[in-house]
DNA sequence: TATGAATGAGAATTCATTCAT
DNA sequence: CATGAATGAATTCTCATTCAT
């Protein structure tokens, strides 16, 4: 289904990435695009059929970004509380480094018009939300979490306030820095969810 | 500061509303909301000099009723609990009854290139987590409330996953009862909440 | 033919007079104009009959004060050089505690499509230089200018060179002093007309 | 600095002299334009980037002209006075063959808003009037010309003159023949310079 | 006299996209 | 693969003017 993506497409998404940190999803039209790449604008229609398909093949390497860390933390053999720390940590680091996925992330709003990537914001944060249940289950069996609440509405919860704290850290201009205020949200909730 | 509104002032707010509603900020156009009143476009600037002067008055309303109504339930007499059971509550109520209301705060990553939007919500989240805050130090005080995690984390945490629920509930296109789900987060929160 | 004016429509004569003075012809918008006299656009209409016609009688005012001032320097019993030492001095006076009337007269390419202001224009400058070459051909009689050119070549001159002054001094922004610039101009214009 | 243009881009300027020539700089749109090119308005934005840069580079091609051609004649090894006859004779000859020229030149007053613009305009009165005080020194050292009074001011009462009488060749639609007014406004001219 | 409301005609841009070469 | 040219649909806003009250 996804296809290798060419050295251009990448250049393309490259570029898509840097434009959204710098201005926005309202900075990433054709023409800034490919006066970026340093191609004319129908150039960039030989790579992609539609503005949207790159978003949409952002997307796509998002997901698979994610799904392979996120996956790879879920199932290191540590204890589930540590399984937790790593992932938060890990979504700090990485939109810390890559300030343009959270916006890209966070634009869901944006997408109301467009189902398809609508349709990709939801397919992951479907698959987050379920690497957080599993790890909550493995954490409420071996008795590290607490047991009174569902894991769905733990990892809501969880995945709640670190979506708000990206989403502060992007209207601020990404003036703070996120892995210090992540880490203290960390220890709050790991706080919360402990057993006792 | 904040001048009375005319008929039609509040007449082309409604049709913000309504507009926002259906098909996000992005349908607000001036010519959908001329077309929506059965007016012209240029009746439009009679009444506001600038489509974001709509925004920045929809905005100061929205704040205006939120200050209100969050604060006389943050003063009631009831245990500090009851308060915050009747904030969060109120907080999806509200927003069930206006969609737009969601979205116009949700977008904020709209308002990119508009500071003084942004300046808007901001200002709206600041006052909600202020409420929070007071609200749970009284009931650290009267020991309602678990007193190891400071009362800005914890505020940061229930607007978080309240934040996240609209969210959802939006993107869903609001095709879920968010009073339910929401009284169902609500129990959460205060069970994480709670003093043991 | 040209009625008395009312006070209101001096008032807004006046307002005209300080818009075009700030901002040139193209801040002489009705609504500019109503704000400045503090009443609402239409109100402006109660005295005008269009914006046209507010530049119409603006230019006629313009026309009688310039000829009530010239001829009456040009009618003076003083020898030919003085009355035109005289009216243009008095030029550089006016215009330097007018400066609005300098664009006003100096903006004729603005008139291309109205003919009504065109032709006002046009019959000032008409007036002005029959009052030149009547002093001119007074001085030629009297022997003080010189003869070996028509008195209508002279005056053009004249008013070319004045006019030239006066447009740098519109378009460097009223930044040097008119009066001074046009003194030495005038010492110019008379060595070059004088008899040797 | 200046860029070659492209054959479109001449046919941009082509019609914006047109559009200028009929019906003044306020004829000047982008509509007007596009519409007498036969292409849609959009087509215009990619071979300017705004109505003033289509403003800006007609008034370099101007200045370009200009700069060519008076310097070449300012150079000549013809005695000053040939000089002098000959450039102005040129400036009356060019402005007859592109009425448009005059208009933009004699325009500056509409430049208000565009510093671009006037600073165009600016540079290239400078430079005439760098050529016409060139022209004029030499012809005082050969005893040609008149000593009793500065370059500087001689050549401003040039300029002054020589441009009323464009001003209102403009003015009157074009309908008078501008070379024979010209030419005799030029013996005026040179009668008033001369030594004797 | 004045107001408030509205109009209609424009104006300059922007943007995603298409297509022949 | 890429370019250059063009399109068409929008978008925000401005301005002189009209008209009922």
């Amino acid at each position: 289904m996804k296809k290798e993506l060419t050295d251009r497409q990448k250049e393309i998404l490259n570029a898509t990435v840097k434009l959204i940190g710098e201005g926005g999803i309202q900075a990433l039209t054709i023409k800034n695009l490919s006066h970026n790449i340093g191609v004319t604008e129908s150039a960039i229609y030989r790579h992609f059929m539609s503005r949207t398909e790159i978003l949409e093949t952002l997307l796509d390497t998002i997901k698979k970004n994610i799904t392979n860390s996120y996956a790879k933390r879920a199932q290191s053999d540590k204890i589930a509380f540590e399984r937790l720390k790593d992932i938060v940590t890990y979504q700090f680091d990485s939109f810390s480094s890559n300030p343009s996925y959270a916006i890209v992330i966070l634009s869901d709003g944006l997408y109301q018009n467009e189902p398809v990537l609508r349709e990709r914001i939801f397919s992951i944060m479907e698959f987050v939300k379920m690497i957080f249940i599993q790890i909550i289950d493995d954490g409420k069996q071996s008795g590290e979490f607490r047991d009174d609440i569902s894991s769905n509405q733990l990892a809501f919860v969880i995945m709640g306030s670190v979506r708000l704290m990206i989403n502060q850290w992007s209207l601020s201009g990404f003036n703070f820095d996120l892995r210090i205020q992540g880490a203290e949200l960390l220890k709050t909730i790991t706080t919360l969810i402990n057993n006792n």
